[in-house]
DNA sequence: AGTTTTTCCGCAAACATTTGCGGAAATGTT
DNA sequence: AACATTTCCGCAAATGTTTGCGGAAAAACT
């Protein structure tokens, strides 16, 4: 290959207007079999492919996507990330992603490396202190649409795809009840996340009703943050006889914790998470959990992003529905 | 903002032709700071931002570097990717993921998506029965660097970045000498990879050569089968006293096992993996792993595609040695 | 033979940018 | 006053495609 093939060289070798080697390539009507053969044998021959470039340029159209996330390494993003792109690859759509670092900065800044790119949409789960808002919400008059997952805008307005928080974590309260404990260690992550306070306050508003049930709560801001916290509670005169953890990351943390005690799993003490699975499956016994498959959340965020292509552009929110998968610690 | 801004409209506004705005913009000594001055001030109201399209015909470059993996949710690829973008962004590079799933047609796919896009460079780690080499090499001949990371073809003549897997390999086979064992079963991935043959073949050479050890050998597919083959070796009359893991992937399935089993780690039996380090963290005790830094790698493999990107694209095979981290398995 | 219709194709503009070249006006030099 | 230089800017081509429009040639009708 010494030279990229172009329309222009195809026609010159055919003696034919660059007009109808695009055409012929199209299968345009007003082309005759006969030069369409033609066309289509010397492309295949030269290796002729569209230089998307100018394509794009032409019809301001990049079949690609931008998709921007916290982080990348984070279990529940990463099946998220392989649904999206295996249904944007069905519909002829790239990927371009980029992850944050939960810094608001880095992901303003992503933002408009995907307007630079003229992404043709984008999907957002938004940094802990995000101030993106504005921005996306510029965006979105300005023709680009935008759907938000998983950590979406408090306001309403625009395109959102998200577990039903509300209803995972009342789930979690009736669950935790049916099991008859006495004194829950409740630990949730950053506060400044709506995703928090939309999982603690129903969860608290249901333990709270109920009478002769102590529950502590607790903010972690890391794993770490949760190994301590626990092993402080563990050290209480009175010991908690269940721990609920909002997240794989404290999940880990608290067990950890545990480990390092004398307590079993679940005589001693019984802990329910909220995760999409990998990580209660690695312990001993499993952990039993309030399933959030980011597989099928962005099998829908990507479902929205199609309808938004097709110019179904008002605004939707959309929840996923959870279900408790049992395993041994309750 | 109603239109995007162009140079044509600026120029418009301004009663100054379109190539004075373009080099106005970029500085350039034959535009007088004054104009520069009110050029610049109408660009930014007017939040102009160069069509990338339009840039990159023109220049024929894009700024972008394609990353095709086996699958994003490995946890080794995903501190690569971290490192990757990272680097790359500071350089002003963005990414574009693929994952091939570990088919190879999709493999290829995600290659000629690479070059649809006229990538700038690409950065791949190769499927289990990769029959991409060759697409690589003709890609490579037509001028798009390519850097093989982790999992690189057998054959010369790349760029590659991997795991000094040969070392790797001997620092395991040595370290689980220095603790005496007798019985050894050693679970390996895919036969088809050449990582598992480069770091099967090293391990087992120094093993053989000691007298009075026993080395049993399985390729394990998946997890199941790592969990299948260490229960069945634990039902055996004289059951192992060690057992090493050469991923992640297989240690998940062997720790399974193990918990279902009496064995108490590292007094009845002992572990050893080679991993990042994520998992073997979360099991108690810890395990004892060599570390393959994904993050490590991803910093040579971009440093590697920069040099590349100036100039000096003359192949070269680039080794990350490895370490032994204790925890407390062994 | 004259008219209409169909078939097939090319011209040229447009997309937004970059850049070599040339040239007018202003300034500087004898 | 005549010439040389510098300063500042515009023309136009080029990148590769897409697409509206128009038009010649061939075929199909009167």
């Amino acid at each position: 290959m010494a030279q990229t093939a172009t329309l222009k060289k195809i026609s010159a070798q055919l003696n034919l207007s660059i007009s109808t080697v695009s055409r012929a390539l199209k299968n345009h009507p007003d082309i005759s079999e006969n030069t369409k053969r033609k066309v289509k044998e010397l492309a295949a021959l030269m290796e002729y492919e569209p230089n998307s470039y100018a394509v794009n340029l032409r019809t301001n159209k990049s079949n690609v996507f931008g998709l921007i996330v916290p982080a990348i390494s984070n279990m529940f993003n990463d099946s998220f990330i392989s649904a999206v792109e295996e249904d944007a690859r069905k519909s002829g759509y790239s990927l371009m992603i980029l992850q944050s670092g939960d810094n608001p900065l880095q992901e303003s800044e992503n933002l408009k490396l995907c307007k630079h790119y003229r992404v043709d949409g984008i999907l957002i789960s938004l940094a802990a202190k995000s101030y993106s808002i504005e921005l996306c919400a510029k965006y979105r008059e300005a023709g680009i649409p935008i759907v938000f997952f998983d950590r979406v805008p408090e306001t309403g307005g625009f395109d959102t795809v998200c577990i039903a928080d509300e209803e995972t974590a009342t789930m979690a309260a009736h669950t935790i009840l049916t099991y008859k404990k006495k004194k829950i260690l409740a630990l949730f992550g950053n506060p400044d996340l709506s995703i928090t306070k939309k999982r603690k306050d129903p969860f608290l508003k249901i333990l709270e009703k109920e009478k002769g049930i102590e529950t502590e709560t607790q903010y972690c801001a890391n794993t770490q943050d949760a190994k301590d916290f626990t092993a402080l509670a563990l050290r209480q005169s009175s010991v908690p006889d269940h721990i609920f953890c909002m997240s794989d990351e404290i999940l880990i943390g608290v067990m950890k914790a545990l480990k390092n005690s004398k307590l079993k799993i679940p005589e001693d003490i019984s802990v329910l998470a909220i995760s999409n699975g990998f990580i209660p499956g690695l312990y001993y016994p499993e952990i039993s959990y309030i399933e959030t498959s980011g597989y099928e959340l962005g099998k829908l965020a990507m479902k929205r992003m199609l309808e938004n292509m097709e110019g179904k552009t008002a605004a939707k929110s959309i929840m996923l529905p959870s279900r408790l998968v049992e395993g041994n610690s309750l």
